[in-house]
DNA sequence: TAGTGGTCTAGACCACGGG
DNA sequence: CCGTGGTCTAGACCACTAG
């Protein structure tokens, strides 16, 4: 199957890096790269190389594991690890396979924003509002609290590198007694707002994006042409009694939150 | 960052309290959950219960391994769980820590889009162009081929349930020997689609998710309010040489395609 | 240096799938 | 039935962090 045939494909000419493990053996020298993660790539390899074609059989566990002087244990660790890539399928009772590639088991992740939002140094938080107003329609369904209670609302316009990046509102029932409302309503820094550092913590947390259309008065606080697509990022927290108790969203212009996503062998 | 110092490790497990689903004791009998997951869900409990808070290290692997009477290996296998769960973090040299419900790790997947294109029974696929064109624009650019040379281009109305479900496009270069054009040309079924058919695979694939308005010709294809919002799912694959060999998008309003994300601990 | 997680072994048995 | 992956053990040593 995975027989070392020693034929170089001509187009690996170019690549001048080659990964420790991509050799076909296994080093167990102190610095080298831990065995699992070696034969990881050596199974990877076998894929983008095209020698495993999408929906052969990799070779069995304790194949491996005697091909390589390995464990069944660290084996399976590897093949954990092409797993978790989506590049192979665990199929119990039958054999480990390779996935084609598909675009069904994709997904896409915020790390674009949490990175940005993360860059203290280069955000400006700017308190567009910030009181306690009585609650009407939708936050007040979201938050499960009656009409005209009172929540606190602040919106915030964030500035990334001197640039309006994204608006944000959040919403929260108001209890006089919390001690959070004044920081809540003060937050030019980061609190609560996409890290959470509310004291008491929240039990769980659901998230929504959809594509909108921003108003005249968000493009004009973004300062992008009228019409222009954005993302829209709804959040709800409950607590530790399954009670809502924060909602908000951010509004990001695309631009500012690149959704990309890569499938199959990337990295050899 | 409020840490309730008080709260003692001893006390962190009652083994009295037996929750529907998992007791505080681990069970070996037969047709039991696995002890890992038992075990997983013993912690993940105590984080629900707020016994474990934010930020808080949970007990150490040899501490779960003896309180437990389980082995060193199967403790990490239990914290794995929570770990791809978001729930915990590990520290290596340091310890294992709740993580802060927040939405900066989280991940949108399509797995309603994918269910629906999986459900054959009720889709219809209706080829709207077929045919060799010379290739213009974009498209040339993201397949990496000259201006002017020819594409195979189709256009799909997906149908799903007897209404307008989505757009599709895709483009690949043309080569006359390739066995695969006629397929393509009359591919009313998923094949080469969302679903990867192709015989001879892919190596790689990258996807990016934007919000785009709809144009006059796409609202009335979807029978939808002009103006109104979608997204548009790009996709580019690569075939084992890296060469760029099938472009596409899809079209799809926002209100079938719902991208939800959990964070915390919603299933105790 | 003490204590933590990270890797690894050489076994064992169980659960599932297909011939 | 056999071969597969899935779980589990009781050790061992390594790598990292912090006091």
């Amino acid at each position: 199957m995975v027989e070392n045939t020693r034929t170089i494909n001509t187009d690996w000419v170019s690549p001048r890096q080659k990964p420790a493990g991509a050799s076909g053996v296994i080093e167990k020298r102190k610095g080298s790269l831990p065995v699992y993660m070696q034969l990881a790539q050596i199974i990877r390899s076998s894929i983008a190389s095209g020698k495993l074609k999408s929906g052969d059989r990799i070779p069995t566990a304790s194949k491996l594991a005697e091909e390589h002087g390995v464990s069944l244990m660290t084996v399976r660790q590897a093949v954990t690890v092409l797993v978790e890539e989506g590049l192979v399928k665990r199929v119990h009772g039958s054999g480990t396979f390779v996935r084609k590639v598909e675009m069904g088991k994709t997904s896409f992740h915020l790390d674009s924003l949490n990175q940005i939002l993360s860059d203290t140094d280069h955000l400006k938080i700017q308190i567009l509002k910030s009181d306690v107003e009585r609650v009407q329609g939708i936050e007040g369904e979201m938050l499960g609290i009656k009409l005209e209670d009172p929540v606190i609302l602040v919106e915030r316009l964030i500035h990334y590198q001197k640039e309006p990046f994204a608006l944000q509102a959040a919403y929260m029932p108001f209890d006089p007694i919390s001690p959070v409302v004044e920081d809540m309503l003060d937050a030019t820094g980061l609190s609560g707002l996409f890290f959470n550092e509310n004291p008491s913590g929240y039990k769980k947390g659901s998230l929504r994006l959809w594509p909108v259309i921003m108003d005249q008065v968000e493009s004009d606080l973004l300062m992008i042409a009228e019409d222009k697509q954005a993302f829209k990022l709804e959040y709800i927290y409950y607590n530790f009694k399954d009670k809502p108790c924060a909602y908000g969203w951010f509004i990001v212009p695309h631009e500012n939150m690149p959704l990309i996503s890569q499938i199959g062998v990337w990295n050899e």
